[in-house]
DNA sequence: TGACTTTACGGTTGCCGTAACGATT
DNA sequence: AATCGTTACGGCAACCGTAAAGTCA
């Protein structure tokens, strides 16, 4: 007797329908009937009577949803309340980001320092080079990287704020000019190359392999972090484009940040290893999908002096 | 959270010891470890202090002791309750046997009537040739069978009854006068073959392939039910060792049955598909286990004419 | 015939055991 | 040094999804 077949049985117990079952629980409409025979089987007695127009609980199923529907709100009620214990006794999560985006995560840190007022919230900065590695390593436990993530091993949680990118080019490049970029313009210049341990699908959707005509956009020299990449950029042998977080927060000396409208704007999303959910991470997951996503434009955030 | 993590964290809080822990539980103290570790890592606090010397209850692990085991008693008193409604309701368990054996089982039967009036026991018979077919094939729900069973989908319950063995031989026979047979006269005959359906472990425990001064046990013709058995013992073709019961019900023509003081005594067990458990099959088991075995030699049954 | 449930089958997750390691008295 | 808890790793059972079959109105 597992829990999730509790749950299944409490659910169809309530729609007497498994296909509405399935649709509630976010599984499939086999599951429900193999979990439900499965129970009888083990029981020994019919819970259900269905025919394939209608279901419905036998005696024995509805004195057994009585009993299974209170222990299983105690179950619940006791473990969150041993987790609103550990919640406000003082946990930090370590929270990877790429470079002044913790300014923009303010609105949710402040929120989720009030509801769970013994968490805290540290900033660590990840690189390009590295999207994944301290999340892996345990260094981190919940990194905000851009959209999509397809590891198997992680968990894409709530969208955190969604914004356009911006291409960094030298002061005296031919593109700083013109005021902004394209996509298009990509394929005339190298852009940064992350190295092996960023993958490629990923830095393919800030980075694309090719421009919307079809023209190949050139790799160039490898760099791993924030500072290396504008290094590059600012001998003028490369371009890159980056979040336009980057230009909002940083006036390096050499460097020019294009705003490229033609490019989609890209979402960030919290994200942690799946089997290092805790209930802190969850709690501000929860928070972050509260609140939805900050969008940059909107945001009103005063500029910082470096 | 499952259940069985449940169960794993109230014992420790009640053990306040890991290995002992693992032992009530019949689990390695590794996986109560990893348990233990996992809840509060998903929960997000310590549940309990430890070294390795003394283990002991937070104060929030103490009031999640107090939730939980309230929350499990209610889900077990329910499950119980719909389970012996379902015992009262009238199943029937089919019980596969050899021969007469289901005769010497009456007192479990018995008790197992008085105790789930609503549920009986029929019995099918089932051969040598083939022990577990009608059990796969879903013919039947548990059978009796001598041990020792290794099949990986077959689970194991308690022993019904413990016996010896006896030599059938045909009334001509050379060992027919001796009025007993030992292993070691096996290697002077030929043996039934019982064909490949029957694991040859098995079959090997109730003949062995060699005596035990190490000489081979000749496989003679091949035979799958009792009857041809014991018309090829007739003939005088072959002899074959049978459990004493069938000497006890059976006075089959031309045929002796010779008591075989040095083999070892088989003890015949309650067997069934792993997957097919159910409450009829548990409750045959429990009560079987209450019994405990019954010994053929002491067994007050009076012979019955055939 | 169409809506709904059940059965069959295969992939993948995660439970759990074994074994080695670490820590405390 | 002995006892006890933790970490690492691998095998395998069970969960669950897909797809097809079965059943009732």
């Amino acid at each position: 007797m597992e829990i999730r077949e509790i749950e299944i049985f409490l659910t169809l117990a309530e729609e007497l329908h498994f296909g509405r079952t399935a649709e509630r629980l976010h599984v499939s409409q086999a599951r429900v009937s193999q979990a439900i025979s499965r129970q009888e089987r083990r029981i020994g007695v019919a819970l259900f009577d269905r025919t394939s127009r209608r279901v419905s609980l036998t005696p024995v199923g509805r004195r057994l949803r009585e009993d299974l529907q209170k222990a299983l709100d105690l179950l619940r009620d006791g473990l969150a309340r041993a987790e609103a214990a550990g919640l406000g006794a003082g946990q930090t999560l370590r929270l990877g980001v790429f470079g002044h985006a913790g300014y923009e995560l303010r609105p949710l840190v402040d929120v989720f320092r009030t509801r769970y007022p013994g968490s805290d919230v540290q900033f660590n900065e990840i690189t390009g080079g590295h999207p994944f590695t301290a999340l892996r390593t345990g260094d981190n436990d919940v990194n905000v990287v851009w959209l999509p993530v397809a590891e198997p091993d992680l968990t894409v949680g709530p969208t955190v704020y969604v914004g356009g990118r911006v291409l960094a080019v030298s002061a005296d490049h031919p593109l700083a000019e013109r005021g902004t970029a394209s996509l298009e313009d990509l394929a005339d210049y190298h852009v940064v190359d992350l190295g092996p341990d960023a993958p490629e699908y990923w830095v393919a959707s800030m980075v694309p392999t090719r421009t919307p005509s079809g023209r190949r956009i050139p790799r160039g020299p490898a760099a791993r972090t924030f500072h290396e990449i504008l290094s590059l950029v600012a001998t003028g042998r490369c371009v890159h484009p980056l979040g336009e977080i980057a230009a909002r927060y940083n006036s390096p000396p050499g460097i020019v940040f294009l705003p490229m409208p033609d490019a989609p704007d890209l979402h960030w999303a919290l994200t942690w290893r799946s089997t290092a959910d805790s209930a802190a991470i969850r709690a501000l997951a929860q928070t972050a999908a509260d609140l939805g996503p900050i969008s940059l434009d909107r945001s009103s955030a005063a500029p910082v002096a470096g």
